[in-house]
DNA sequence: GAAGTCAGTGAACATGCGTACACTCAGATT
DNA sequence: AATCTGAGTGTACGCATGTTCACTGACTTC
């Protein structure tokens, strides 16, 4: 039983260091996670102040758990991509779609990265662009397999894939400012990624042949 | 007499504007200008905080005077770079050292667009937008008069215009995060810059041929 | 040389901040 | 049933902030 009952409580802090990241990330919508107050997170998460204390014991530990939260987010709805069939016939419609439609769905997280990533704390940014170097090194591998590019050198393979991550941040900024609602700067967006990762790639196939 | 002598006033009073602009650009590599408070600009341009309500009416005031001055530098810049010789020899080698050295002089400047582009206030953060969009605008004029590329829709060449903007952003911010006298890191920044837009143009030569 | 202008001063204010501390009282442990 | 634990409370503090107001005095204008 000791271990059975005794989950009601933790269950309950649970849900309140829920509520202080749910509310961090609200209220950095507005105007970027840095300039948002402990206070203001606490308020909002509907806790006294000294109460965030038994949660993290700093807003840079907070933007830390935001960082690995958000990422978790991302790899899991890729890996969710990846078993989509239509992802194998054309992979770069696929690409574009699932980009702009993860975007929306956790818009919140994918803001909290591109504004971080370069406006945040140097702890946070620091954060990001490893986790970004992560991304990068994981897109390599995939690509390094890829035909036209598997008898390419490893540097080669590693700066085609900063190119991929870099234009995959730049279209999910560009989802995050668009307004709700909109379809059709929606449909632009996702046929601009469509344009450029086929330039990308129609340049693969001449690269240094 | 009345217009040759009074000039050592406002002399003075530009003198103190640029004082607080500068200042603001400084504090702002730290933890980004939107973190930065008026009263610490103010110190830092050694005046009293009220004296800083005689340049500008607010931060956001100051922003918008600070995005003015970045781009109006990078227009400069570029303008320079296009009478070298060197910049129709090899367009691209020449393109990437310009953005390197570029930045590497004003640092200051690159690092508070990059960083404000997405991190500051929505009214500085929409001036930058606004600014880069003319920037895209006026590279794509531009590229519409190269070779493979005056056949292409007007949309066509908006986007592979955005494609190379975006990069020079990204490129930007990575000089802007290098530390000091790091020779070797600069190189491998524009190695990387110039393999990237060697494989987007190779992509022009076959993009819908 | 008198009068006026206005960049910069200095004191004062209300407000919001991060954090320390002693507390309560539901829920877990014994 | 008695005890303990620790998530959340409430008060209090010193400090930095943005903005106000009346001011000074060098430089410009007349």
């Amino acid at each position: 039983m000791t271990e059975l009952v005794g989950e009601s409580r933790q269950v309950q802090k649970e849900r309140t260091r829920q509520a202080i990241m749910d509310a961090a990330l609200a209220l950095g919508q507005q105007h970027g996670f840095a300039q948002v107050s402990l206070r203001q997170v606490a308020r909002h998460a509907g806790v006294v102040p000294t109460a965030f204390y038994r949660h993290f014991e700093s807003m840079d530990e907070l933007g830390l758990a935001l960082v690995e939260q958000s990422f978790s987010t991302l790899r899991r709805m890729i890996r969710e991509a990846q078993r989509d069939p239509q992802m194998f016939e054309n992979i770069i419609d696929a690409a574009a779609e699932v980009l702009v439609e993860s975007v929306k769905v956790s818009k919140a997280h994918f803001a909290f990265v591109s504004r971080e990533r370069v406006g945040g704390s140097p702890i946070v940014r620091r954060a990001i662009r490893h986790e970004l170097d992560l991304f990068v090194s994981e897109l390599a591998v995939v690509l390094a397999r890829l035909p036209n590019i598997e008898s390419w050198s490893t540097d080669d393979v590693q700066m085609v894939s900063r190119l991929f991550v870099r234009n995959m941040v730049s279209n999910a900024e560009e989802v995050v400012e668009m307004p709700d609602h909109r379809a059709d700067l929606e449909e632009r967006i996702k046929e601009g990624a469509r344009r450029q990762m086929r330039l990308i790639v129609l340049g693969f196939e001449r690269w240094k042949s």
